[in-house]
DNA sequence: CATCCGCTTGACGTTTACGTAAGCTGAACG
DNA sequence: CGTTCAGCTTACGTAAACGTCAAGCGGATG
């Protein structure tokens, strides 16, 4: 019981995830729980790897993307040649991301415009403005 | 001919999309163009439209998302109940975006964190951080 | 023993945003 | 006139990331 295992319900309610994904990446080759008889036992390891899963999903990494980089990162003592494309994929993603960001930032700024407009248009009470074009 | 109006792939050239892609838009009601007989004629709304189309998915919205958003930008002589309720849609939308961003800055966080933390293991030119755990 | 519980493996369903192919039409070209 | 060309509609296909059954199994419980 205590031999540091999880079952899929145990790492479901821990993850916040559906017993259906954690199967789902398992098939996809994300993580390998052993078995038991059938039942699925998720190691230390599996949930570092969930956790970075979960992570590289808020950074908008598809699956097969997370499994690269997992694969990379898991063969820890391999050449440099491959962490350093790890990390240059991930700068490449992160210049993405603060792109977007500030896209993000510059669409916030004109809806939040637009919005004031619209109160000058609704607040009067009944005040029509038809001559627009 | 002059009429400032452009053929489907006119507008395919100009916004680098696919004739399928402006009738989708177009079944999705994201786009009106008229017809001369058979065929679709883009007018300067249209054009208008398909760029805030494209800049929405660029920050990422649903076409579901960015169709409600237009239609607040040209809500022009409606009623103010379905102006408010626009407004409040578009509201909603906004702290969406507010809520999108902050993960995404959290996520910027994460990620430099990480490759700040990538870098000591790739620079030292061979060493071996194997005892690490 | 019957039943329930948690888990298992298929396998088909769902959504989004189009791709792609089939078959038709009207205008234009040589 | 035949063919090409651009465009049209209809409709099935695709990829990602799971959801949602259906059916079965081993263990615990009353």
């Amino acid at each position: 019981m205590t031999d540091n295992t999880l079952t899929i319900r145990e790492m479901c309610d821990t993850y916040d995830v559906t017993p259906r994904t954690l199967r789902f990446y398992e098939s996809k080759e994300l993580l390998f729980p052993i078995r038991e008889g059938q039942k699925r036992l998720f190691t230390k390891r599996d949930r570092a790897r969930l956790k970075l899963i979960l992570r590289g999903k808020r950074f908008g990494f598809s699956l097969e993307q997370i499994r690269q980089l997992l694969d990379l990162y898991d063969a820890g003592d391999q050449q440099q040649v491959q962490l350093e494309r790890t990390y240059e994929l991930a700068r490449e993603r992160l210049a993405d991301m603060e792109l977007q960001r500030d896209e993000l930032n510059q669409a916030i700024d004109d809806l939040t415009e637009q919005l004031k407009w619209g109160e000058r248009i609704i607040t009067p009470s009944k005040q029509n403005k038809k001559a627009a074009e």
